[in-house]
RNA sequence: GUCCCUAUCAUCUAGUGGCCUAGGAUAUCGCCCUUUCACGGCGAGUACCGGGGUUCGAAUCCCCGUAGGGACGCCA
């Protein structure tokens, strides 16, 4: 059988790393096995679900490139379907209406908690034969078997077992009609034919409770493989009150979806000793057997390795496209001026992520304004005009502008000089880029082309003058 | 509180009874490379939660503690 894998996020907020890692898992466990991988919107609550968090959702999914073959599907649109699901389940005596009012439920609730009990509805209309009170209106809820257990082998996990005594009726329809989770995600997983359901393990418990559904629905259950959650760096669940960012905040911040989807897969799985994966060997060499059984906690730290790994390795051009959304962000025009690529390979290597690059970079398009103030203090003296004029000099004769024509004429102005290169070579960067950290000089300069390296150093000598007199 | 799940360096992890005086990666620290900033190379320290079993032998299996997480909604 064809496998068919979903991913079916509630529509309550933004898509964070939790819900990414589930969908990578998810959808890399279909593209390894030829199957289908489909999105779902679980948008059932109607208070909170928001378009604004469907779009967010969509925009991470194809951010970080996870297609779906199917999809996406909103269960909004599907209440009819759930409705005739409803009635047969009422119609074989399988559920129920219930005229209990939240009050009623509440104290119960309460009622056993002080009695140490778990809190869980008392079946008390489930084969009522009173009459029911005037004007409620009554919730549905599922017969859950009353004795036995519900045992299921877990992808991750292993065996899972839990007594049907410790599940209570669960609600299916509101009193306004409308489905709830439960039932819908299990009409949905048979509708779609669902093989594997692939989930964070806050799902566990619902499981049982799904199964038991599905067995009145004499369907065919899926395999289940719940994936532990991820923890903040606190050691607390990672949620949207807790920690949890947004997958658009860290394109924000400047990651690659390369390095994210890459941090997210070693969060709970391995593959050996393996650190870094392609897409193509994470399809190929993803299991789910291999995913850990503990949660593990969210760091920071390596994902920037990872962001600075894929910074330096990635082709420029790729580099290149991710960045242009940054380029707009902060402004810099790099229309005139060395071409992208070129400035990416002499930058790649000193940027962990993109917001840097494009900041460690805006020199080469843009004219030096302020230098670095502790560098003028200590890398320039009274001799530094004379010693830029030469090299201005010798760099001004070079017929043919290239990194080793360059670094000759910055040699022999230092010979000439009779200074060491140390004297010389600090100034000449503090004059160009305005700063103390670059790429080589030579690679610099021939970046940032003659006429432009000449007119900063003569700007520079001037400024060195004026403040050196009005001092 | 009740139920479910989990437990190897600070962090992510390898480990599926002998190959483990526990390996890799990140972070940290040291050295080298480099007259910038980085990259890179080499090296160091740091862990099997505790206690009982099972076994010739346990990080690996079992039990009990302990700790952490999850669930207990007319949320998903």
């Amino acid at each position: 059988m064809k496998v068919r894998t979903r991913f079916a996020p509630s529509p309550t907020g933004l898509l964070h790393i939790g819900g990414a890692r589930t969908a990578l898992f998810s959808w890399l466990y279909a593209r390894k096995t030829g199957g289908d991988f489909i999105l779902r919107i679980e948008d059932t609550d109607l208070e909170r679900s928001t378009q604004a968090s469907i779009d967010a959702i969509l925009e991470a999914m194809d951010w970080l490139d996870l297609a779906y073959d199917e999809g996406p599907f909103y269960q909004t649109q599907r209440f009819d379907r759930y409705r005739e699901v409803i009635q047969q389940l009422l119609d074989n005596g399988q559920a129920y209406r219930c005229y209990c009012s939240k009050e009623e439920l509440d104290a119960l609730r309460e009622a056993q908690m002080v009695r140490k009990e778990k809190p869980r509805y008392d079946g008390r209309w489930r084969d009522s034969t009173a009459t029911p009170p005037a004007g409620v209106q009554p919730v549905i809820r599922f017969k859950n078997p009353l004795d036995g257990v519900v045992e299921f082998e877990d992808l991750v996990r292993g065996k899972i077992t839990i007594a049907n005594a410790e599940l209570d009726d669960l609600i299916i329809a509101r009193s306004d009609g409308v489905p709830t989770y439960n039932l819908c995600v299990v009409v949905d997983d048979i509708d779609m034919n669902v093989t594997h359901v692939i989930r964070g393990d806050d799902h566990i418990n619902n499981t049982p409770r799904q199964i038991n559904i599905m067995r009145a629905l004499g369907a065919a259950l899926p395999k289940f493989a719940h994936v532990p959650m991820i923890l903040g760096n606190d050691g607390q669940r990672l949620s949207k009150r807790h920690g949890a960012v947004g997958v658009m905040q860290y394109r924000d911040e400047g990651y690659l979806p390369e390095a994210l989807l890459n941090y997210l897969v070693r969060l709970g799985w391995s593959h050996g000793d393996q650190e870094v994966f392609s897409r193509d060997e994470l399809i190929q060499l993803f299991e789910i057997e291999n995913i850990n059984r503990a949660p593990s906690s969210f760091s920071p730290d390596k994902l920037l390795w990872l962001n600075q790994h894929y910074i330096k390795t990635l082709p420029a051009e790729r580099i290149a496209a991710e960045l242009q959304w940054h380029l707009t962000q902060q402004n810099l025009d790099t229309s005139r001026g060395p071409a992208l690529v070129d400035v990416i390979e002499a930058q790649r290597e000193r940027a962990k992520t993109l917001v840097e690059l494009v900041a460690a970079s805006r020199y080469f398009y843009e004219p030096v304004n302020s230098y670095d103030a502790a560098a003028m203090k200590k890398q320039v003296s009274a001799e530094t005009p004379h010693y830029l004029q030469v090299v201005a000099e010798h760099l001004g004769a070079l017929q043919v502008w290239d990194e080793a024509a360059i670094h000759e004429a910055i040699t022999a102005s230092c010979e000439q000089l009779q200074v060491k290169l140390g004297k010389v070579g600090p100034a000449l960067r503090l004059a160009t880029t305005g700063g103390t950290s670059s790429p080589a000089l030579d690679v610099t300069l021939k970046l940032l082309s003659k006429d432009t390296v000449l007119q900063r150093i003569n700007i520079f000598i001037e400024f060195v003058k004026n403040s050196a007199s009005s001092a």
